[in-house]
DNA sequence: CCGCCAAATGCAATTTAATTGCATTAATAT
DNA sequence: ATATTAATGCAATTAAATTGCATTTGGCGG
């Protein structure tokens, strides 16, 4: 029997090597938010993330500053809820989706699937490079519907 | 020959009724908002509205004031363009579009339909309720491009 | 036409996510 | 091991948006 490699998170070592693809180094403040941003989905606001850091591995403008570097080499996306704090998950590369998020408690649901690339073609065609789009739902989820039928009040308005 | 009653701008005629019938008053900044909004597309950011407002009308937080309370009676529809501000067009109501967003100049083209509908009816099968979406397409239009390509150097990155 | 009153406004202070400056630390190449 | 310089910590700052409160004003009844 040939001596088993270790597994381990598989996403989270690739995730390093990209960084040292592109000549950014491997800390223990990156390795820490990757851990998390390749464990579970999120997205995550950068207060969520850091306050999953264990304490006083870094500080919170490092987690900022990590989240934009690994945003420029693509190695997270920055989601936008319209709720005023950016979100960032892992950034799977072949596999675009989409959420849905419950205005009332920020739950997300994914959709493994986009229906928008006939947008971005069209917008090709009429001369723009470099096209992206941004897509989220936004709904109230059935567990809030829940809660709000037992408050029996009206549930607050909020974008979307 | 009949006396021709004063054409003027009907949709800002029907957004001061869409006021009244909503007991809010119509007072002479949101007169001066809502005449923007109708006559141009948009959308603005509010120091935008502000700026286009003869000096003195009004103060910049009433132009925000006005405009939260105009979102919430659906005469207006606050877009985020990912660039920290956000901007306000007039709402249709009937006709649901989207925008194609030049990340360099923040200009806007128009899409005059939606490809998100089956994308909310399915958030309905999944149980939720008021279902609402975002899309935003963003590029580098052709201007920009033309420009880019005198200064020969790269364009700044952007969010999008 | 006048006066009332809640809604709307002006101005200043405040909030808060995000950014920046700069001295210090530490990851990587040689 | 040493040099290089990217990355970090801490504090200050930015800027869009919000809030508090005194004042003004639109719409209504008389
Ligand atoms: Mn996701
Ligand atoms: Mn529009
Ligand atoms: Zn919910
Ligand atoms: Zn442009």
């Amino acid at each position: 029997m040939p001596p088993s490699h270790p597994p381990a998170n598989s996403s989270l070592e690739s995730a390093l090597q990209t960084l040292r693809d592109h000549q950014a180094r491997v800390t223990e403040p990156r390795r820490a938010i990757l851990t998390i941003l390749t464990s579970e989905h999120g997205p995550f606001t950068v207060e969520e993330i850091y306050q999953r850091i264990e304490k006083g591995v870094c500080d919170l403008v490092t987690v900022y500053r990590s989240l934009a570097a690994m945003e420029e080499i693509n190695l997270v996306r920055r989601c936008d809820f319209g709720d005023g704090a950016y979100r960032y998950e892992f950034n799977t590369g072949d596999h675009h989706h989409h959420h849905i998020i419950c205005r009332t408690c920020r739950s997300v649901k994914t959709l493994d699937f986009c229906v928008a690339d006939s947008l971005e073609r069209m917008a090709r065609q009429l001369g723009y490079e470099n096209v992206t789009h941004t897509l989220e739902i936004f709904g109230v989820c059935v567990n809030c519907q829940k809660k709000a039928a037992r408050a029996g009040g009206p549930n607050p308005a909020v974008p979307g």
